[in-house]
DNA sequence: GTCTATAACGAGATAGAC
DNA sequence: GTCTATCTCGTTATAGAC
């Protein structure tokens, strides 16, 4: 009895499986807001009342892949950050950086997908709480490893707002209550400026303006590192003295 | 015969006019991808072929949509770098700050133009050149804002990168042959970071995580216009000396 | 020349009866 | 699960009003 459950939960996940990969190929083909499950059906030699015994409504199919987006983009930064195996830790804003790159290299390899969680909102849909967990995970890298540097080496907080000082108190107390308000500040302010680098090169507002956009983006990440307090990785004319 | 020229063509721009307007109602319904030439006729109370004297086809309605919402953006930031008629123009860090701020305030009051022209980009649909030279006008805002203050009171160059040389010169060339490249670079940066930070604000990556959001925005603004060289405007715990 | 309306095409979605 | 009748869509050809 426990196999034929075994053999039917892993049908069960297959055909899950199957199912995400086809929408995903129909999110690259006609955008979020067309995905059909007549379609993804359809493609799959199924009938479309068949998938409802998988996701109960084309909603929860899409929450189903804007998680799994945010959970391969937040992985990519976890590894990141972690290095590699038996290589020595990296310095503090090398590790910024080498999150930062992956978070765009993942990007560049799955423009739809980031643009399914980053991009516009997809009309008539509203993310559920189950999204808000896995939407953190790159911005919990990022704070992690300021967190690091601050308790390693401190930080050279950056300059403190008046207007934010309640603001301030509040985001550190929600996302990182060891770190100075100014810093909490100037990290969500940094998680968002990252994205908008990625962005503009993803959506094509570089055409025709940018061309070394890898560099361009290692070089706004390196004075975004700054802007949190990390020290300057690889002074401005020293000749590619980092790694 | 002028007069009735005259009349046609009135009436020519006028039904072009409603056509657009509707399209924008639909694009807030609908969303971009299900942007339908025959529901807007319908909703116009012609027939779907009539459209096609206005409109070569429903990509050219699309540009059309998109030339409009750059234009929109480009003059709201235009008119904030002006300043008011009469008044003494500001400081040029204000001045930074009155564009950044015209731009997001543009953009909390069209979220689905804004989702058009900087959100994912349309299934199957590119842009023709037409929308090149609107989509430079915010661009075009900036560079001037940083010019006038180079040339008034010189910049605190931001460090160049090593890397950069090449790239940078060619930015600034194309981009402002008087400014110094490092300055062109940063720039570029400030550009597209500045659009991260509305876009998170309106594609709803800050829900449950920043909620005095205009004071974030304009607190990183400030150190955006820093990171192109400008100096600070406010100093930070001088208790709103500015205005 | 400028415009609108009718009709049609091929493709695809959709609802409901079976 | 299947089949069918009825929708939608973008686009074109054509005819006629002004």
């Amino acid at each position: 009895m426990s196999t034929i459950r075994g053999a039917r939960e892993r049908a069960r996940i297959e055909i899950t499986a199957a199912i995400k990969d086809e929408a995903r190929r129909q999110l690259a083909a006609e955008g979020a807001a067309k995905l059909s499950l007549r379609a993804v059906a359809r493609e799959l030699g199924m009938v479309s009342s068949a998938l409802y015994r998988y996701f109960p409504s084309r909603d929860d199919l899409l929450t189903a892949l804007i998680i799994d987006a945010y959970d391969a983009v937040g992985e990519a930064a976890e590894k990141a950050a972690r290095g590699e195996a038996g290589a020595p830790a990296l310095p503090h804003p090398a590790r910024w950086l080498a999150v930062a790159c992956a978070v765009r290299d993942w990007a560049l390899a799955h423009p739809h997908e980031y643009a399914l969680i980053f991009g516009s909102p997809v009309p008539g849909y509203t993310a559920p709480q189950d999204t808000v967990g896995p939407a953190s995970r790159v911005g919990q890298v990022l704070i992690g490893v300021v967190r690091d540097a601050y308790l390693a080496d401190g930080l050279a907080v950056p300059p403190q707002s008046a207007e934010l000082r309640t603001e301030g108190a509040r985001m550190a107390a929600d996302l990182a209550a060891d770190l100075p308000p100014a810093v909490a500040v100037a990290l969500v302010a940094a998680w968002a400026q990252l994205f908008g680098l990625i962005s503009f090169e993803l959506f094509g507002q570089f055409n025709r303006v940018v061309e070394a956009r890898e560099q361009l983006f290692r070089h706004a990440v390196h004075e975004l590192g700054r802007s949190v307090g990390l020290p300057a990785g690889r002074p401005a004319g020293a000749g590619g003295a980092g790694g």
